[in-house]
DNA sequence: TAACCTACCAAACACTTGTTAGGGAAGGAT
DNA sequence: ATCCTTCCCTAACAAGTGTTTGGTAGGTTA
């Protein structure tokens, strides 16, 4: 006889995206420690137990929820690395883009600012830590280039400049909500704007 | 005879502060939610039992910690807009008081940063919403002088500009380590470097 | 009709959580 | 020498936690 059958893998994924879309806002909204498996069947309108008949563990949602997200990230994130635009326009590119993810995937990315830091420590969270180097190089390389080319400032420490883009952008998934009067493209114009020709008037 | 005689109020502050600053720190490091009691009593080496001697409960450690940061925090920017600099000026000083304060508040500021959308629901932590509305009102109104005085640009939307100028500032204590090879003020000063001019070179 | 699979419920499990009650050692005050 | 205060420990508590086990209604297949 072999061993048990795991829906969790073969089951009409359906109903898991449905549940996992669920469970990622309520970790956004509440916070991943904060959430109950009680608190996420209520939301799903069933009880706790019967959440795992769907996944292993609380913890493998989670995970699951974040491994979609950035492997949707990285779709967009390699189009954009992989068609060779000079240094603005990639970072103009990167930023849309990544306004665009958090139009499309809200709780995650709130998840992933909230728990990420703590998260990656365990080594079933290792593939954050990869993620988060590959966008630092893909980032600074961005910018260096862009110094080198002498279309951004060599005067600006450049992986400050990083760590504030970087933040800027993934901390607006705090207050942005879908639907509201800025789309993501308008939000990432404007943001484009303050940032490379600043908020000052200009002489 | 009068009820029990409350410690809490009225013991020394040093061990209390000492106790603080630790619970504060393994608060910043873990989360809120996901740290123990147990937890804050290792770090400070005593046992979990003990910790009630001084405080009331986990919840009253929590709101101790962010009522000291955040009337630190007033006292500083309430000198700065009772200076009644220039907008640019004014900006500029509050900025670089951010920084100063993550500086002294690292892990009150953290804390902060990742609870405080959840905590502001309840009541206990109704101060927390008021400091928001305060802390707005400051921002976007010397943003309004700046446009009006026209040393800040008038195309940009003024409360995207607030929200982005705002996070920037906060998240930065989540990277931020006292000691390093930026003071405050140099991080301050290439921030404002960054959001006033912009990163592209100029024509 | 019978066998089977899907998707859930009901009830319990072992464990962790924040918190409390009683006690005691150390040291200063009287 | 006695008392009192400070500060911590020991031991337990009730509630809540993630998870497991066995069962079952309803549809699909043989």
């Amino acid at each position: 006889m072999p061993t048990k059958k795991k829906p969790q893998v073969t089951a009409t994924p359906a109903r898991r995206r449905e549940l996992l879309d669920t469970a990622a806002e309520v970790f956004a909204e509440q916070g991943y420690n904060a959430t109950t498996v009680r608190k996420i069947a209520d939301h799903a309108g069933m009880l706790a137990g019967s959440l795992y008949y769907h996944f292993d563990s609380k913890e493998s949602m989670l995970e699951e929820i974040l491994r979609t997200f950035l492997d949707e990230l990285w779709d967009g994130y390699d189009t954009v690395l992989g068609a060779e635009l000079g240094p603005r326009e990639t970072l103009e590119a990167l930023v849309t883009e990544s306004f665009r993810e958090i139009d499309r995937h809200r709780a995650a990315v709130a998840i992933y600012q909230k728990e990420s830091k703590q998260l990656v420590a365990q080594e079933r969270f290792a593939f954050l830590a990869e993620s988060q180097r590959k966008f630092e190089k893909a980032w600074l390389s961005t910018l260096e280039r862009g110094v080198a080319a002498e279309v951004f400032r060599s005067d600006l420490d450049v992986r400050l400049t990083y760590r504030f883009v970087r933040d800027t952008v993934w901390v607006a998934a705090s207050w942005y909500r879908p639907g509201g009067q800025h789309s993501p493209e308008e939000i990432a114009r404007q943001y484009l704007s303050m940032v490379l020709d600043g908020i000052a008037v200009r002489e």
